[in-house]
DNA sequence: TATAGACGTTTCATATTTCGGAATTTTCTG
DNA sequence: CAGAAAATTCCGAAATATGAAACGTCTATA
C-alpha cells in the first residue's frame, strides 16, 4: 500500500481516506496503512493542518477537506500530457492492430516510456520502463541517425555491438551506412535485428529547441513477422507520422 | 504559497505543477515556490519516484503523472467530501425537476463525477463514472469552447467525429462556429446530438489558477425532449448558473 | 566553431525532524 | 460506575532534510 518514499508517506493516508466510502477513524487507518498508531496520528494532524483533511463534527473521524477538492480539480483541469499521449498510442493500436510504443534514448539504450499492446493472442510483451540496446532497435537507430555526429561517435564508441539474431548488424561501417539511409528516409526499421520474428517501424518526434528541431522521442509499432512482413510494415508509415505530429504538439502546449 | 508543514511541503510542488498550464522546469518551480534549488530538485525526485509527477520526454520539464489523476478522481468520487456538491445537485433536481450532473473532461471524453436523477417515470439513466464523447455533449462542447485554443486544436485533431444521431455535428468548421457561440454565451446546449430525444444544458465551473480562471468542471441538466423543448431548457439557465457559482465558491475558499 | 552563461545535478557537514514504545488521558460500553 | 478500548502525548535515539557551494551539461550568441 504505502510505496511512497520519505517525506511523502503521509500522502498515502490521503489516498487511503479518499478511497474509503465513509469518514475513517484513526484505528481504521492504522489497519489500512499498517503504520504505528502515533505515526498515523501525527500524519493525520499534518494533513488536517494543511487543510487537506478535516474532522467530522463528532471529532473522531476524518474526511476530505476543501483543499483536497481544489487540488483534485486543479489536477483534472490540467490533464497530464502523459495520458494525452497514451490515448494517441491507443488510437494507433486501434488503427494498425499492432503494438505501439513511445521511447526515449537513455544512454546507449532505448527506454520505453509508454506502451499499448495489440489485441492479438500472439503478441510480444515488453513492459514499460524496460530497455533495449540502441544499435539493434528501430527507435534506437533512429536516435543515432538524427543526433549530432559528435555525440553519435561517442555513443557508438562505448556501445558493444553484440549479435543478438542472425540479422543483427554488428559491422560498424554497415551500421553507419544504415544510419545515413535512416536520416534520408526519416524512419527506421528493425528487421528482426533484436529478436527473431519481431519487426518494428519507428518515426521521430521532434521538439522545437531554440532555432533547431531536436528528436527527443520516437514512436514505433512492433509486430510479429508472421503477421506483418518487413516490407508491409512500411505501409503504416503515414498513420505513424501523423500521430507523431500530434504527440509533438503535446510537448509545446 | 507554501503553507504546508514538515513532511507535506513537497505537496506544494504538486499543487504548483497542477496550477501551471505548461509543464514546468525546475527553475520555474524554484521561482514559483521560493525554495532553494537543491531542495526543489529533491522534492521533484520524490514526487517522480512516487508516480505523481513525470518528466516530459525531453527530460527537462515536469508534468502530472497517472497517479495524480487517480488521486484526483478518488478525491472527487469520495462521498464525504462531495456531500456538499451532491446536495447542490439534489437541490437543482428539486427546482427544475430534471436530472442533473457534474462532469470533468477526461481526455477526449466527458466523465460523470456525480449525478442525481429526476423523479419522473420517464428518465434517462446514466451512471456515475461513465463517459460520453466531448464533441456531441453539452458539457464536452463547453470544455472545448473554453480551453486554450492550442489545446483545443490538439484534442479535435485526435477526436474522430462520428454521427450518433441526425443532429450530431460532424463538420469541423460548423463545430468550431458552435464553440465560438458557446464561448460568447457562457453556456452550451446538446440538441439531441448524442442521443435522440435527449436535450441538455451545461454551464461552466471556474477555478482560479494563478492569474486566470480555468473551467475545470461543468454542471448540466438533462431532459427528454418530450418534456423540455430545445428552447425551453434555456429558461433553467439562471438556476444552473447560481448553483455553479456556489460550487465554484468551494474551490476558491 | 568557440565561448559565456544558464540551467540542472551532486556533494557534504550540519541541523532538524521523524519515529514508535510506553505512559497517560479520554471516550465508549455494559 | 467500573473496565475496556481508543485516542493522545512524551521523549530520547535514529534517520532524514537542508542548502551553500562546486560541478557538469546544455544553449545561445558571436
Amino acid at each position: 500500500m504505502n510505496d511512497l518514499l520519505g517525506a511523502l508517506k503521509p500522502l498515502g493516508l490521503l489516498e487511503a481516506v479518499a478511497a474509503m466510502q465513509h469518514p475513517a477513524t484513526l484505528a481504521e487507518l492504522v489497519a489500512s496503512v499498517g503504520v504505528p498508531k502515533p505515526t498515523v496520528h501525527r500524519w493525520l494532524a499534518s494533513l488536517e493542518a494543511a487543510g487537506l483533511l478535516q474532522r467530522t463534527p463528532d471529532g473522531r473521524r476524518f474526511e476530505l477537506a476543501p483543499r483536497a477538492s481544489q487540488l483534485a480539480f486543479s489536477i483534472l483541469g490540467n490533464r497530464p500530457g502523459g495520458s494525452t499521449r497514451h490515448e494517441i498510442l491507443q488510437r494507433i493500436v486501434q488503427e494498425v492492430g499492432e503494438a505501439c510504443n513511445l521511447t526515449v534514448l537513455d544512454g546507449t539504450q532505448v527506454k520505453y516510456l509508454d506502451r499499448v499492446e495489440s489485441n492479438w493472442p500472439l503478441r510480444i510483451t515488453f513492459q514499460q520502463g524496460s530497455k533495449v540496446p540502441a544499435y539493434c532497435s528501430a527507435s534506437g537507430k533512429l536516435f543515432l541517425a538524427l543526433m549530432q555526429p559528435a555525440k553519435r561517435d561517442l555513443l557508438l564508441g562505448q556501445m558493444p555491438l553484440e549479435r543478438l539474431t542472425d540479422n543483427t548488424v554488428i559491422d560498424k561501417s554497415e551500421l553507419l551506412k544504415e544510419l545515413s539511409n535512416i536520416r534520408r528516409d526519416k524512419y527506421a526499421l528493425d528487421r528482426e535485428e533484436f529478436m527473431t520474428g519481431l519487426v518494428c517501424l519507428a518515426v521521430p518526434i521532434h521538439q522545437q529547441k531554440g532555432r533547431s528541431r531536436a528528436c527527443v522521442a520516437a514512436l514505433a509499432i512492433q509486430a510479429p513477422v508472421t503477421r506483418v512482413s518487413h516490407t508491409d510494415i512500411v505501409s503504416k508509415l503515414p498513420i505513424l507520422q501523423r500521430a507523431a505530429e500530434t504527440i509533438a504538439a503535446t510537448l509545446t502546449e
